[in-house]
DNA sequence: GCCTTAAACTAGCGGTGTAAGTTTTTACAC
DNA sequence: GTGTAAAAACTTACACCGCTAGTTTAAGGC
């Protein structure tokens, strides 16, 4: 084919459609190949626009931050808005689920990450937290958030009736694959009121 | 060679194999070729000791929760018992941190793991929580812990001017590598003292 | 002593990320 | 207007990956 006239990809175009894929099929089903394929490409005709596949998924994985609310944090008191951006934050997720894995190791390099750290951690000092705490606090978020995301309590799509017979007080509770995204969801709105409540109550009695 | 006559390999010498492997090089650097060339042998002799490369990775997340004390749930308090398990399980995530990444998507079908749901879950239940709440203050210790195991932080090595002079608070914030490690471990004792006193502030009014 | 099973081997399949070099088109300098 | 450099697609290819199939030999049970 040589060089079309028209470009056939842009960054923009395949950030798309790897996050769709990644949407579809999962992290492990992106290849540059298969992706290459979808925007009916060869595959190394990719490393014209992104030097690696590390990169792409970086790139995915920002798009997907950008998508977080970060006005929430104008005009309102830090806890509230603590509270709404974690909750726009798990709603994104939630949208994503296969690239929180990406996303639960830390905003790396990745620009939407480091402006959404920034207006945290901006929100925290100024509402009086010292550097150290508002890092603590903005981690301490993040754990909460990614933990809750990863849809980690699904033990499996069968129910095994041995493995409760080995584990009593498991066998009592809600771990089947059909309830582990209310037990995820029960867990960070419990871990929400606990973080937001007690750090409120840390501030008011000055023990920051 | 065909088979000799002392077998090479055990699951237990591929297990230890492997687990120092994903110690020293990450779990990126594990493929059933590097393993057997570590053990002595050609890479498809694994499959006679296990199905898959899954199954291997399983038992080497496993062998490392079954370092966590669980003694400490005899004969303590439901919050202390809690704390001491945290520290036990956070200790020993910071020996394997290559593994983290294994253990926070939750304890799926491995034995070690699921006996420490078991041990937590019990502990919470004989204090008086429900089998709901129990469940959810489980997978919030789990966020906390592996969250904070990830060495989530880390920025990368060297430091870009420009990167804080676009982010002018997180200049401030102790992002770099250097620290970040004290970042991760001050937001998990911050979020381990939020969570248990409040808790506890929880039963003891009765708001369960 | 035979037979099954176990545990190593070799060979190979289809897939991976990515490097290298080729071709053609576009954009721009003179 | 022509020459040139860069861009964006291509093809080919390398080294590696997880894993399967079939082979060889030793161990252990009858």
């Amino acid at each position: 084919m040589a060089r079309p006239r028209q470009a056939l990809l842009t960054r923009e175009r395949i950030v798309e459609a790897a996050s769709a894929l990644i949407d579809a099929e999962g992290l492990d089903a992106l290849s540059m190949r298969r992706l290459a394929t979808d925007l009916g490409v060869q595959g190394p005709s990719l490393y014209n626009h992104f030097a690696t596949k590390a990169e792409i998924i970086d790139a995915v994985a920002d798009a997907v931050v950008l998508k977080v609310d970060l006005s929430v944090f104008d005009g309102r008191e830090w806890p509230d808005a603590l509270r709404e951006w974690a909750l726009s934050y798990r709603a994104v997720l939630a949208e994503h689920p296969n690239i929180v894995p990406v996303l639960a190791q830390g905003p790396g390099r990745r620009p939407a990450g480091l402006a959404m750290a920034e207006a945290v951690y901006g929100a925290l000092v100024e509402a009086g937290w010292s550097y150290a705490r508002a890092t603590h606090i903005g981690a301490l978020m993040r754990y909460l958030v990614t933990g809750s995301a990863l849809g980690s309590f699904a033990l499996g799509f069968d129910v095994d009736p041995q493995l409760y017979e080995r584990y009593p007080h498991l066998h009592h509770a809600p771990l089947l694959a059909e309830h582990h995204e209310a037990v995820d969801e029960g867990a960070f709105e419990l871990g929400l009121d606990l973080l937001i409540n007690g750090l409120r109550a840390r501030q008011e009695m000055g023990t920051r």
